[in-house]
DNA sequence: GTCCAGGGCCGTT
DNA sequence: AACGGCCATGGA
């Protein structure tokens, strides 16, 4: 019996559920009147390397001083920015990226992050990647977490579980993401393939964290019926 | 005190 | 192309 992205999608479903992935908090953007989408742009930059609960933290600031938006971050005094996100790390570089993204954002698309997803995902994708600071995996979180575009985002992960099982064995980002698009592409429709990629990512980085750890613990890992890993245990 | 987290850049080999 | 050092905070 093959090992596919979709069966691995379907034993993770079964066992975790939906999980709703990257909620925004709605209720700042409809009473400041901003963009929802530029919080997961945010998160997605700020989380690089970052346990999630530190990039709360510099959420949490910025939206206390209404700073969660294009405007304002391009109006914030970068000195001011990198202590609001301080609690992130990498507070130089994340406010420069910060910084960069938003120049760009207002040059090119008059902030309005309409016209920059109602581009192709290809153009986006080596948009996003030319800006210092921004690869691949935060370049397709940005296009599929805040854009609601089909895009897979690959991560360490998903590397880790993929060598693991072994699923795919591949070590370039563009290769492990070619694999998954087009295995699940099988089995999806285009409709249905952003809620796919946006579930499944969703699904792996939960069991890494849960099972697949660095040091792994496998007793009650829901795919150790089809890891190989797991078999080795016991020999 | 040590380890590590939802990476990416840059310099060296 | 691949690898190592670097960036930084806070929770386990």
């Amino acid at each position: 019996m093959k090992i596919t992205p979709q069966k691995i999608y379907k034993i993770l479903l079964k066992k975790f559920g939906d999980l709703n992935w990257w909620p925004i908090d709605i209720n700042y953007h409809e009473k400041n009147n901003s963009d929802p989408r530029f919080e997961v742009i945010v998160g997605a930059i700020l989380t690089q390397n970052t346990a999630w609960s530190n990039v709360e933290k510099a959420l949490t600031n910025l939206k206390l001083l209404n700073k969660l938006d294009i405007k304002n971050i391009s109006e914030i005094n970068i000195n001011e920015l990198q202590d609001l996100i301080r609690p992130s790390g990498f507070f130089k570089q994340k406010a420069k990226r910060l910084k960069d993204l938003v120049s760009y954002l207002k040059d090119k698309y008059h902030g309005d992050l309409n016209y920059l997803f109602y581009r192709d995902i290809s153009v986006i994708r080596e948009e996003l990647l030319s800006l210092k600071g921004i690869g691949p995996e935060t370049a397709d979180s940005i296009i599929l977490y805040a854009g609601n575009l089909p895009i897979f985002v690959v991560d360490a992960y998903t590397r880790r579980i993929c060598q693991r099982i072994p699923l795919n064995t591949n070590i370039s980002y563009d290769e492990i993401q070619d694999y998954f698009e087009t295995e699940l592409s099988r089995n999806y429709t285009k409709k249905e393939l952003t809620k796919v990629y946006n579930e499944l990512h969703a699904l792996i980085v939960l069991l890494a964290k849960k099972y697949c750890k660095k040091n792994p613990e496998c007793i009650e890992c829901p795919l150790k019926k089809i890891c190989s890993y797991y078999a080795e245990l016991f020999q």
